[in-house]
DNA sequence: TAATCTAAATGAACGGCATTCATTTAGTGA
DNA sequence: TCACTAAATGAATGCCGTTCATTTAGATTA
């Protein structure tokens, strides 16, 4: 029992001031630890002292690795995007294709609400995971026929109502309840006494497939692209 | 000059303890200066600490009339739904109805970015002007003839897009430039270089108008809908 | 009219948060 | 060998939302 001399227990072990001999932390383990800890806890268990604290870390340790907590959405965001499937782009038709893709791409973000903000405003330079969904995705359309100069602003289009449709996945199912205030919105109140449900799926996904059967009917009306592989 | 007498400068006055003669707060004049707050500085800029000072109170007597900071987000919320415009209901045909109220709608919310979360998952319990937005839009697609157990899933599915088109207004020009990535993503980065930008309307407007055209087409053909006044 | 209850303000305090800075230690390149 | 840089600690900062005890004034009731 010399000084700190107790076996076992690394997790504990404290560390004292200085470069460490080996690197404790990266990019890599603190973007693990961020999604376990988002995991438990949600976003609001994802502060920069938790994160720390998971990493067995000062704080002002992380400063090193990464500019701020912005920063560390990112790569929490860049990693997630690697799980949106697109593998159906190329071997389903497009519609179809662009079906299973839109599901994926609002499920995993459905868990990860405040991330939708760092998507939409956040330019992809250093996103490679990102990118290289959106290049699959372009490769899907252009294969389909479409024309490229308009691919972009119907992936936008599309986006859009994926991540407002993710918002729509986490409201509670009294979201139209007007309470006192129903009789003065009669006819609204009505239509969601009315609302159907189909097969018995939740209200969100309910409007999430109306709609996106809707744009995707949409975009192909509208379009002039050339028929392929579609 | 006895006691605190300097004639004047009422706003600097400071208040002794204690309930005052005459109410200095209200709902109404908490919005009102939250909204003031936000046209000024923006959402960083509405702290309950700011918004205390521009009302010249002490921050915590905003608690006597409201529960939270996201109380002060829902008063701001109805307000703003009251300035979108729901006129064209009943007046105009039901697709170009909907294209007025949607562009309204996300001109308003893309100044008001930080309230999304707000209204996508916040009953509308409470929100007097949301409800009523609500009624017309519910009236305008009842007079087109919409089966009223499709209405909400349409209304849901129109909002979603607007929601993330909002965000879409906020992102930077830059915000598809891969950067040093851009040789492992060719498909997609020559089709950001030739997204058109036809009657030189930003990119968020290109999309926003290809995505509700599109939305709008595909609900009408797949809806089996009475035709009316449409 | 007096006593009681409730509404609405002040001001002090709290805990949590992201971030910064001085300092220490270890590896790296000239 | 010496300077430079990378990567850690730990103390400190400032802001933020919120709570609480207290004070004062109006409203209700006996």
């Amino acid at each position: 029992m010399t000084l700190g001399s107790a076996a076992g227990a690394p997790t504990h072990a404290r560390r004292r001031a200085g470069r460490p001999p080996q690197a404790v932390l990266s990019s890599a383990r603190i973007t693990k630890a961020a999604l376990k800890l988002v995991s438990a806890d949600g976003y609001k268990g994802l502060t920069m002292a938790a994160l720390a604290k998971s990493l067995n870390v000062a704080p002002s340790a992380l400063y090193n690795h990464v500019r701020s907590k912005q920063d560390v959405l990112l790569l929490v965001e860049d990693h997630l995007m690697g799980r949106v499937d697109v593998t159906a782009f190329g071997v389903e038709p497009w519609a179809e294709a662009v079906k299973i893709w839109a599901h994926s791409y609002r499920n995993v973000f459905a868990a990860h609400l405040p991330l939708i903000p760092v998507i939409a405003l956040l330019p992809v330079t250093n996103a490679p995971a990102t990118i290289t969904m959106y290049e699959a995705v372009t490769k899907g359309f252009l294969a389909a026929g479409w024309p490229s100069d308009s691919i972009i602003d119907a992936v936008v289009a599309l986006e859009s109502f994926i991540y407002g449709s993710a918002y729509d996945v986490n409201a509670p199912a009294d979201i139209f309840d007007a309470g006192s205030l129903a009789p003065q919105a009669p006819h609204f109140a009505a239509a969601v006494t009315q609302r159907s449900n189909p097969g018995g799926q939740s209200d969100a996904n309910a409007a999430f497939t109306l709609g996106l059967s809707a744009m995707i009917a949409g975009l192909l009306a509208t379009s002039t692209r050339v028929s392929d592989t579609e």
